[in-house]
Formats: C-alpha cells, structure tokens, sequence
DNA sequence: TATAGTGTTATCGG
DNA sequence: ACCGATAACACTAT
C-alpha cells in the first residue's frame, strides 16, 4: 500500500506509458472515489486532451494535460495505476506490494482512462478510498520529504504536545511519510514514536532527518516500504535486527506503531547519544 | 463472524 | 481560532 515510494512508482510508470495519448473515454462514474465532482464532469474536461507531464508531491500525483485542467490522483490505502493496452501487454504500477492481483483482473477499478490506441489507464482500488480529482489541492501539502531541506524539517517535527510520530504523518508539516516509513524512520534514529513534539532535541532532529533521507532512498532503490529492515519486524516474533531486543507495539498518533523497546526509550533523561 | 488496516478528513472537546 | 484526539469513510483479507 502506497506510500512516498510506491507513489512515485506508480507516477514513473504514468509518465513512461500513459502520456502525449489522446484520451477517447473516461468512466468517473464512480461518485465517492470522484468526489466533489459530478459524473461527466471529468469526462467532459479530458476528453480529446492528452496528458502531458506527471507530477508527484508526497502522496499526491498529478497531471498536466494540454490545455485542459489537470487530473489529480491519490492512490488512498489501497489504489495503484495499471496501464493495460491491446494484445493483453499490461503494466502493473503496484506489483511489488502484497496483494497479488491477477493481470487482467480490473473488478476494482474505480477510475478509467481509455485512449484513441485503445489502450486505458485504470485507478484499481479495491478499498476505494483513492481520490480522482481535477486540479487538486497542493497548498496544503508540506514540502515533500525528498526535498525538504534541514531547517523545514526541524520546523516539522518539534513543537506541540503531540507525539512525533503524529507530525512526521502529518502531511502539511512534511508531505510523503506514511506509517510503516514513520515506524523505520524513528527506529533508524532510535526516537521513541510518542515523545512530545515539544520535547525533541536538535541531536534527535539530526537523526530523524539522517533517518528519513536514508529510509526513503532506500525503499525508492529496493522497491517500496516494505523492504525496509524493521517492516519485517512488525509481528509478535519480531526482533531488533540491531540488537536482537523483541520489537513492542502499541497505538500511537492513531496508527498501529511497532518499535524497539531497548533503543527506542520515553523518558528525555535515558537518551544517551 | 469479528477485527484490523501502509490514508485522509470532518468533527468534537479543551 | 488553534491543537490534538477520535470517528468515519469503504471494503477486503485474515
């Protein structure tokens, strides 16, 4: 399930095979995924149009089209791209998360572009809480998390009484992070998940950023968040692969949050580098 | 059959 | 109005 990584898969894979191709039909029947817009609005305003460029800011895409407005999409919990084009050749923008959907299996597509070469563009979304929607809002979104730069991300993550981990989810503070990038990034810098805002230090700041730089390059290089070293770790067996410790889980900022209970500690006064 | 879930947002209380 | 916590959303997989 998609977070900054798998997005920017998914886009990658917009870009190499669904631009500069004339759009001959779209299905936005579906109202909640659509939402606000009525069904035919998006239709009437992409029809003839090609898409010309696509765009990634944390977990939202979207498209520039020539001339018409541009298609914003969000893949939700569940969403991913497929490309299926004539002859049966199809490209799955999510293959490299669980789930295995069968090629040719479009039951959950909620969205469909279909081009003057017969070939379509699909939001296949089993869940249906991924977003289509025309010149989507990005003002509220934070700089996103590939780019931000030291002092955005110091801003981003201190302050307030809410856990930390609460801001690094938060998408205007700082916009790609999801839960399980959330969970690797806090254990790569050994910060327990619930500490107030208020209470990070400038060494831990320094770590969260090391930790969030090197996360999500790391999953943009291997394939996407759950090749991350500690996603593995998230079940009741699991181990610290640092120190061999039995990982610990609870709920935190809301989200089911695993992490190491030896490096990972509360209190200010036990942080010891 | 009951529950959790890798995301977002409206709503509520302080 | 701001901040933070919670419920709701829709639906599948376990």
């Amino acid at each position: 399930m998609p977070e900054l990584p798998e997005v920017e898969f998914a886009r990658s894979v917009i870009e190499r095979a669904a631009l500069d191709r004339v759009v001959a039909e779209v299905d936005d029947t579906d109202t909640y995924v659509c939402r606000p817009h009525r069904p035919g609005d998006i239709r009437a305003a992409l029809l003839g149009h090609r898409l010309t460029a696509a765009h990634r800011r944390g977990k939202t895409m979207w498209c520039d089209t020539d001339g018409g407005p541009a298609l914003g999409i969000h893949l939700g919990m569940s969403g991913k791209i497929v490309i299926a084009d004539p002859g049966g050749h199809e490209i799955d923008g999510g293959d490299y998360w669980e789930g295995r959907r069968k090629p040719g299996d479009y039951r959950w597509a909620r969205f469909t572009l279909g081009f003057a070469d017969g070939g379509r563009l699909l939001l296949v979304d089993p869940r249906r809480l991924g977003r289509i929607r025309l010149d989507p809002p990005l003002d509220a979104l934070g700089p996103d998390a590939t780019v931000i730069t030291a002092e955005a991300f110091a801003r981003a993550v201190t302050g307030g009484t809410a856990p930390v981990k609460g801001h690094l989810l938060d998408q205007h503070r700082i916009a790609g992070i999801g839960n399980l990038l959330a969970d690797e990034i806090l254990w790569q810098a050994r910060v327990h998940p619930g500490r107030p805002g208020d209470e990070i230090t400038a060494a831990e700041v320094d770590r969260l950023l090391a930790g969030t730089r090197a996360a999500v390059r790391s999953a943009l290089r291997d394939g996407g968040v759950h090749t991350l070293p500690i996603i593995a770790r998230r079940r009741a067996d699991g181990r610290c692969p640092r120190d061999g410790a039995p990982m610990t889980h609870g709920t935190i900022a809301g989200r089911t949050t695993w992490w190491c209970p030896a490096e990972q500690l509360f209190p200010l006064q036990h942080i010891t580098q």
